[in-house]
RNA sequence: GGGCCCGUGGCCUAGUUUGGAUAGGGCGUCGGCCUGCGGAGCCGGAGGUCCCGGGUUCAAAUCCCGGCGGGCCCA
């Protein structure tokens, strides 16, 4: 073990001298020793004396000489700061890395429990935009991250496939004279969202009687039979299958798609509104602006119930959208006698089967047992979480259980918003995007933007590669690029997306990340394997840092245990390749002589597994050359 | 009118959850480094009222209170 067996070796000499309570810290500033205890400041009060003088005590009573991989203690300014022994510390770094087979940083905690996550979720009835592309990588990232602690991942997709957006294409369709087959060179999901919804939505706006018949439509497809419902369902497929292909693309993968409509067949609503009302959580209207309605009782909430009690039922007995949501959280949190059948849909590019719900399906996915229930939505729904998680609590689940994984939406900049014919205002900064309108930027879109600048690149340095080597490499680089700046931004700021800027394939990027990577296998492949994890003496500066770095990935996967960020993954990503190119320009490996040649090689190699995790953990595909 | 989130060099951003030593990066800009393990890299310079004002503390970008500006949700 490293440093947390260093931190246990610190916190024992602590005790030794007397400390009752330790406090280490890791120091940032490494130049003061690697871990520091600030238990001086703490006991200045109550011992009424300077913490320069308590430190300088507690260091005079420590006797490191039984210790493996302290060398000295010291007191400065009143912390008491641990050096390594670096000899054996490198050593102990190095062998813990080597020896994990691939999991190292894992402490498989989550070994034997199961994780729900949800993600995705967009309407069947357009492509995938940018903002969109946000939430499948968080949330793809969050599936690979507990996966990767040792939990059972189940990742859902809810597929709202009955709302009034399904009726505007389906009103196209049936009323506007387009054909089912989209025009040459353009996918189905962009033909409905860019061309068919857009255009029904404009003309329902200015002509009354479409409008009418929409309601028409949204009536036939609840109704679940007639040509509407059959319509509806083909293109729901259709755009589904469509918008799989992007998520992919960002190397997101799927086990279940929950359709919203044969959820409410099943009779989940109907099962939960019973169990609201014998909770005496939910109540009828008989008068008031809201009469005849069924609302949930927010009287007792801390802050929701100053906005007045929720509509659930509306007085003409259709349910909203947000007792649709209720009913199905309180599924996933097994509060439903329902059992859901499935069917395939397909299978991601793992080979893993996709399953879909299906009223004639064999197949019977348990939910049951989750420690969590993560559901990755955008903070404009914050509220109606809350809602939702309410109402569990109020039916006595485990809401704690339910947790709304919120982010910041993507914007336009006034530039992009531009090009794409829109006309800002003076003072707008940033633009929405909105699918009604048609003002988004696709994922593949800008994908494929990438792939194209990042093969410019790769035809400059590689000339002789394969058109088809060109290609894969480029969309591999694209696919880093883009996943990397939508997780690497702390998920409370909105991200404006400026395309230029997501364009740079140098600095802060995944392409940066994967070229260290590249640069790595490089000396490995030349090297042979002939390492050691023994140091011929003191580490330089250059290898302490990548080593310091290296130890610490335990204790980041710990701490994403505790509070889910993500953003800290790839700070750590960043500055841990940064790290190996500095080690890279000043430390040279193969050209060293041969103790330190095999020190540095095991190094190399370490950085080289490490960094593999890393980079699957994150969704960045590896490149071997680039 | 109520609630939530954000505010850090020209631009973007980390650090705020858990207060700790000199506020880290990236882009841009200016200047260096390829006969060397791959220059998608590395090194250096210039550039800062951490939005403002109080408070708590040995110690505040970080915690508390009050403002200002921006975004979102609700009424």
């Amino acid at each position: 073990m490293g440093l947390k067996h260093l931190i246990a070796e610190a916190e024992k000499l602590l005790r030794s001298a007397g400390v009752q309570e330790p406090l280490i810290q890791v120091n940032r500033d490494p130049s003061f020793g690697e871990v520091a205890s600030t238990v001086a400041f703490q006991l200045a009060k109550s011992l009424g004396r300077s913490p320069k003088l308590i430190a300088e005590e507690i260091a005079a009573k420590i006797e490191t000489s039984g210790s493996e991989l302290i060398s000295y203690v010291e007191a400065i300014n009143g912390y008491v700061n641990f050096r390594a022994n670096w000899v054996g510390y490198s050593q102990a770094i190095l062998e813990e890395i080597l020896s994990s087979g691939g999991r190292y940083g894992s402490s498989g905690v989550g070994a034997g429990k199961r994780i729900i996550i949800e993600h995705t979720s967009v309407n069947p009835n357009k492509p995938l935009h940018v903002g969109h592309a946000r939430n499948v990588c968080l949330g793809d990232t969050l599936a690979r991250l507990y996966r990767f602690l040792g939990y059972e991942v189940l990742v859902l997709n809810y597929i709202d496939d009955s709302g009034t957006q399904m009726a505007d294409v389906i009103l196209g369709f049936m009323e506007l004279g387009y054909r089912l087959d989209p025009p040459a060179g353009m996918s189905f999901d962009e033909y409905c969202g860019d061309v068919v919804y857009v255009e029904s939505v404009k003309r329902a706006e200015l002509d009354p009687a479409l409008a009418e018949r929409r309601r028409q439509i949204t009536g036939e497809i609840e109704s679940r039979s007639g040509r509407a419902f059959e319509l509806n369902r083909m293109i729901v497929w259709k755009v589904l299958r469509d918008q799989l292909r992007t998520c992919w693309r960002l190397g997101a993968r799927y086990d279940v798609l929950n359709m919203e409509s044969d959820i409410l067949a099943y009779g989940l609503w109907d099962e939960i509104f019973g169990k609201l009302k014998a909770a005496k959580a939910i109540y009828f209207a008989e008068s008031g602006p809201k009469a005849g309605c069924w609302l949930l009782d927010l009287s007792r909430h801390p802050v929701l119930s100053k906005e007045g009690d929720e509509v659930l039922i509306k007085s003409d007995g259709t349910t909203t959208y947000i007792a649709r949501d209720i009913a199905y959280a309180a599924w996933k949190l097994e509060a439903s006698s329902k059992d859901f059948s499935y069917e395939v849909f397909d299978e991601n590019p793992d080979g893993s089967k996709i399953y879909v719900t299906s009223e004639q399906g064999k197949v019977r996915i348990p939910v049951s047992g989750a420690v969590k229930v993560i559901n990755v939505i955008d903070v404009r729904q914050r509220r109606p979480q809350e809602i939702v998680r309410y109402a569990l609590s109020l039916l006595g689940l485990d809401a704690e259980k339910y947790i709304h994984y919120g982010y910041e939406v993507v914007a336009l900049s006034r530039k992009d918003a531009e090009k794409l014919g829109y006309s800002p205002e003076l003072d707008q900064r940033i633009i929405h995007m909105s699918g009604r309108r048609g003002l988004y930027i696709k994922v593949n879109q800008l994908l494929d933007l990438l792939k194209w600048r990042a093969m410019m690149e790769i035809r400059e340095r590689h000339p002789d590669w394969s058109d088809d080597r060109v290609s894969e490499t480029g969309e591999k680089i694209a696919v880093a690029a883009l996943r990397y700046a939508l997780i690497r931004q702390d998920t409370d700021k909105m991200i404006v997306l400026d395309t230029d800027e997501i364009m740079r394939l140098e600095g802060d990027t995944g392409p940066y990340l994967q070229y260290t990577y590249a640069r790595a296998l490089r000396i490995l492949e030349k090297a042979g394997y002939e390492l050691s994890t023994k140091p011929p003496g003191e580490p330089s500066e250059p290898e302490k840092m990548l080593l310091r770095r290296m130890a610490y990935f335990p204790i980041l996967l710990d701490e994403f245990h505790s509070n889910m960020l993500i953003k800290p993954i790839t700070d750590y990503a960043y500055n841990l390749a940064s790290e190996f190119n500095v080690f890279y320009e000043k430390v040279p490996v193969l050209k060293a002589d041969d103790r330190e040649r095999r020190f540095r090689l095991a190094i190399v190699k370490s950085f080289a597994t490490l960094f593999s995790i890393l980079l699957d953990l994150l969704g960045v595909p590896r490149i071997d050359v680039m």
